[in-house]
DNA sequence: TTGATATATCTAGACTATCTATGTATCCTA
DNA sequence: TAGGATACATAGATAGTCTAGATATATCAA
């Protein structure tokens, strides 16, 4: 059952910001982060990734600076902001809020055509 | 503060099916109960309801039939069918992982710029 | 040295789906 | 009879993802 896509789309921002809020990390790192996190459930395109990270760029959320791994490959970093870290409470907050609503209205009748 | 777009979007369609899970309603009907429900965070308005309902009818996961109230004013009811029932179990599965990740991942430096 | 695979980033444009704005109509109350 | 609540509908703007395509370097094996 792959997982629906407005929901992918709603958790792709705050999951990002929550991995930058552990550490530092790069486009590619976050991506297989991202794909053990969810036990291979998530598996995002480089190309669905890289726009997410310019817009909280612009939006002066995170910001980049240039590394380099061991061998030399340039890495791209990105380094969670202030408010990069409100705004990933805030939508941990609203996470919180939806979930238990959602799972407050469980149950219901059982006969169905 | 208000709830992020997209997961009001994310949100949507799981709240629509838990409410008719529970029992048949109306489009306005709903907006009321989302409203009472989410302490009047969601304020839904009826022209983004109405798409949604066209759309799960139109995907066979809920089906409507008119029906009228005390004083004679018409409402289209909908009703949850058994594909909507699996939908909804579906999302929940969805958001209950998305959730867990998303938490699991809590914490973190506490130095920012 | 050549080809394959992994690492690494980027953007244009398609696509999906909400959401705003607007329109219609009825009932109730003052 | 005017205003507010109830009730439904759709066209089009808008936002934001995701696909597809592009570039480039390092490593390893044939």
């Amino acid at each position: 059952m792959a997982l629906a896509k407005g929901l992918v789309a709603a958790s792709a921002t705050p999951l990002i910001l929550s991995i930058l809020s552990h550490r530092d990390s790069y486009g590619y790192a976050i991506i297989e982060e991202v794909r053990k996190l969810s036990d291979g459930e998530l598996q995002w395109a480089d190309g669905m990734l890289y726009p997410i990270l310019h817009r909280l760029e612009d939006r002066q959320q995170i910001e980049s600076y240039w590394g380099a791994s061991e061998n030399g490959r340039k890495r791209k970093y990105y380094r969670l902001r202030k408010s990069g870290l409100k705004e990933l409470d805030e939508q941990r907050n609203n996470w919180n809020k939806l979930h238990a609503m959602l799972m407050n209205l469980k149950g219901g009748k059982a006969c169905f055509n």
